[in-house]
DNA sequence: CTGAAAGCGCTTACAG
DNA sequence: CTGAAAGCGCTTACAG
């Protein structure tokens, strides 16, 4: 049976015209320079043969393939699976298809993975796994191909990107910190090679020096990679002294999780001894044992944004780059507690499944 | 600057030999047939160049893209994170890429996005989207378009399949409550309009049977959609009369979490008053409070078969379809207990954080 | 408004 | 072992 698939010239022949007026016909851009009837015919034509254009072919002749590729450290941080849902549903209503490819933390894959994207005629790149400084981007700009970076931004500049207000976020969250009392507050910082660690950072001390928090009660412990496990050796060394936090601001809602497991190892329990916040607001913190406290970004706001301005660029290549920077919010919840009211909250705290 | 790609042209020139000597010696697979050193010769004129292939053109003569395409209901549903990763980590190790695609269980979505991805040349199709009675499978079947169906398998065979011995899933669960002392147990459903939710109530039904509970003592509700909104909904149901379950075994976790929301509503405790069983062990169930009880799939294994046998399939058109069955494990954790010792699970889940 | 032709960059059967 | 040529299925400038 598997007769091959009919092509233009099939359709051609049985409408009884050229395969280029097929071409046209089938071409939205372009059938409205035929007459109404033989665009019709041929459509007619089309259907009765059950035909499918051919990408490739289509390709080759005009260099454009309708497909994007997205590109990220590791979709099992749940951070990402609403930002990809988000660039997947907006490039699918333009037609386009999304490529996805995971780098793993990995520069050698990820270069591997940036030829074979190259190589199989991607329109253009959404990196989710830019480092600050990142050779894949520059041979981007380089080599003119359109690119958005999404959730993390680049030093150099020069790219769109689709990114949160850090210094906002962890300001939001010092803030909330220090309104319930805290003074002794801990950054449990993600890895400064990335603009999300470095910003929050930043923005977690601005925040506090803005406050007139001591200097002498601050501390920052690192994590090198944005996992629960680098989180919990991370966080151990908050706890290991006396001058022991009452409360840790998270780079991340991971690293936040991997704090909960140090403060198992030494003890000591949150609320009712430190508060926790975390960053991103990933799916089911609200079932956490403490519902974990958290600066909400807008995960799929910024998969649209990324898509619908990575569409801009590989349809009007002279688009000048512009970021677009989206706005966090707190989202208050079980996991944080005031200094204070710490014996009333460990009341709450009995019947836990069920607190909001 | 911006010079067009380098082709095969361009290199031949360079290296004085024919077009067709470059793309044998740039072939794994044929440049043993030349002599070594014109293929040197060619492989750095090659690099020179930075010579990239152009896979619509190789694509539209060979009529293999080297891509294969992940049809998922929808990414944000924790279980699939894991198995794209497994897909996209196999495919990626023998230069394939994987595109991906959410159809949003909309069958008219799901059906445009057969067609685009059949046009943009997509060698497979990896679906874990698949209903019991699924058109799209018909489809590729009468095409001939090589697939696998993971996770969930179709009712008319004919097709490879990845999945889970859920039968075997749903006993686990009902043996473990039954070891507990649990008598009145009831299975919180998935869609029957799939083979999860379809095998996994067999399961539970034959299970029970077999373990000699009465029928009487036995309930099922059904929810419309892996949703922990229509879980909460269907869980709802159970807890309106005196009869009520002192277990229930969801046929997922999203189920198992709004089941938990059901219990709030109406002020029971897990475990005290009724334990819960999930299903699929999705990530961070150890940190819920209570932690959830569930049974294991084994994600990024059934991914990377998965990812295998489409590769056998585009590779060796002539291959049978055959099925891959993995074996589920229980994973006990804090959402069940024992019906004796109600009182003294109480006395632990007071520490609710940092129970593992 | 439609046709005829060229060509995108590969691969591969056919020669030699 | 290597070359010359054809052709995969489109799109589009060029005619008319």
């Amino acid at each position: 049976m598997a007769r091959s698939r009919p092509t233009l010239k099939d359709i051609a022949e049985r409408a009884g015209v050229h395969a280029s007026t097929v071409s046209r016909a089938l071409n939205p851009a372009t059938a409205h320079r035929l007459s109404a009837d033989v665009v019709a015919q041929i459509r007619d034509a089309a259907a009765a043969l059950g035909y499918r254009p051919h990408g490739a072919a289509a390709s080759l002749r005009t260099g454009l393939s309708r497909s994007v590729a997205v590109v990220l450290p590791d979709l099992t941080n749940p951070v990402f699976p609403p930002i990809v849902r988000g660039i997947e549903e907006t490039l699918a209503a333009s037609g386009f298809i999304a490529i996805l490819a995971n780098t793993g933390n990995d520069p050698d894959r990820y270069a591997a993975i940036f030829e074979r994207l190259m190589s199989r005629g991607t329109d253009g790149l959404i990196l989710a796994s830019a480092r600050r400084d990142d050779p894949i981007v520059d041979r981007c700009i380089a080599e003119s191909i359109p690119l958005v970076v999404i959730n993390r931004t680049v030093d150099r500049g020069g790219v769109s990107a689709v990114i949160n207000d850090d210094d906002r976020g962890a300001a939001l969250a010092v803030q909330h910190l220090c309104d319930l009392g805290h003074r002794r507050i801990a950054h449990l910082a993600g890895p400064q090679s990335l603009s999300t660690g470095h910003a929050r950072s930043r923005g977690f001390n601005r925040a506090a020096r803005s406050l007139g928090l001591a200097a002498a009660d601050l501390s920052t412990v690192f994590a090198d990679t944005y996992t629960r496990d680098a989180g919990h050796r991370a966080a151990k060394r908050l706890f290991r002294d006396a001058s022991q936090p009452t409360a840790v601001a998270c780079a991340n809602d991971l690293l936040a999780l991997g704090c909960y497991d140090a403060l198992r190892d030494v003890g000591l329990r949150c609320p009712e001894d430190v508060s926790v916040v975390g960053y991103n607001d990933m799916p089911f913190l609200d079932l956490l044992a403490p519902p974990l406290t958290t600066v909400r970004i807008q995960h799929e706001e910024m998969g649209r944004q990324a898509a619908r301005i990575l569409m801009q660029h590989v349809e009007k290549p002279a688009q000048q780059p512009f970021d677009v920077v989206l706005r966090p919010e707190l989202v208050t919840r079980g996991s944080t507690a005031s200094l204070r009211r710490s014996s009333q909250v460990e009341a709450r705290s009995t019947e836990p499944a069920f607190e909001a």
